[in-house]
DNA sequence: GTTTTGCCCTGTGCGC
DNA sequence: TGCGCACAGGGCAAAA
């Protein structure tokens, strides 16, 4: 489900939900679903949370945080039901956090908060847009590699926070081929891709992310990206901008649309 | 070193 | 209606 707009649409409503509560009790449905000791947040007071590209944390007042990844199917409901794909549930003092996962693929784990920057996938992650990512750094990334750039863009180490969708939508805006190799990018197309790369995650943050599968927000509502997706999901449509037919293929075994004739 | 492939899981939708 | 296959917001390890 999550990419950068979704989890800080998450992270947005749990700030205000969280913040403050008391965890009670952890209960673990999933064993994988779960690392490390959860008697370390027992009896443990919400500071806040924090996130990193598509991972979220929450920090607690005894120096320890609880980090999060969704994956594809991972879904955070605050008072939610508990149903048959529910991993976690976090008992607060006042309700309780859901963490559903219908593939399984999603984690929580418990790290020391000072330490959660070094973890060792946060700590690879690349500079994020909108937060780090400036145009000079965009352009640096891009010059030092020939894959595709869509992969590119999607590789967490290099760019974090854009995944499939995200990357999709960016490369239709910018008018740029996904296979194109990424150091081949002119100087004024980066420009444009940079730019569009911005403009596709705001428009998902405004619209509160994208429900196309499984993502919902921790109070249970859909996200509205979906209803504005640029080309995402929609093979064998019309281009909005040509009206010529939205081909999809597979680059780097991911789901990849784009028009033949807009996107060179 | 880099880049690709298969895999982790479960469910849904489509073609036959 | 039933069955098998392809595919789904991600990331990792092993292989090439
Ligand atoms: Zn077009």
């Amino acid at each position: 489900m999550p990419e950068l707009p979704e989890v800080e649409t998450i992270r947005l409503q749990l700030e205000r939900a969280l913040k403050g509560r008391k965890i009670q009790d952890i209960k673990i449905l999933s064993v994988k679903s779960f690392g490390g000791d959860k008697k370390k947040a027992l009896g443990i007071r919400i500071l806040g949370t924090r996130r990193f590209g598509k991972v979220l944390v929450i920090d607690l007042n005894n120096g320890y945080s609880l980090l999060i990844h969704l994956k594809l199917t991972g879904q955070l409901l605050v008072d939610g039901e508990v149903g048959l794909h529910t991993r976690v549930i976090i008992k607060l003092d006042k309700g309780r956090l859901i963490f559903n996962d219908l593939r399984n693929f999603g984690w929580i784990k418990i790290a020391k908060s000072e330490e959660v920057a070094a973890d060792r996938l946060i700590s690879k992650l690349g500079p994020e847009p909108l937060k780090d990512l400036t145009m000079v750094k965009f352009r640096d990334i891009l010059s030092k590699t020939a894959r595709p750039v869509k992969i590119v863009i999607m590789d967490q180490e290099k760019i974090s926070g854009v995944g499939n969708i995200y990357a999709n939508d960016a490369l239709w805006l910018a008018r740029v081929d996904p296979r194109k190799p990424a150091r081949q990018l002119d100087g004024e197309t980066v420009g444009r891709l940079y730019k569009a790369v911005l403009t596709v995650l705001k428009a998902g943050l405004k619209f509160g992310g994208a429900s196309d599968q499984h993502y919902i927000k921790p109070d249970g509502t859909k996200g509205e990206y979906q209803d504005h997706f640029l080309i995402y999901g929609r093979e064998g449509k019309p281009c909005t901008k040509c009206g010529g037919k939205i081909q999809k293929f597979f680059l780097g075994g991911r789901g990849t649309y784009f028009c033949p004739n807009c996107q060179k």
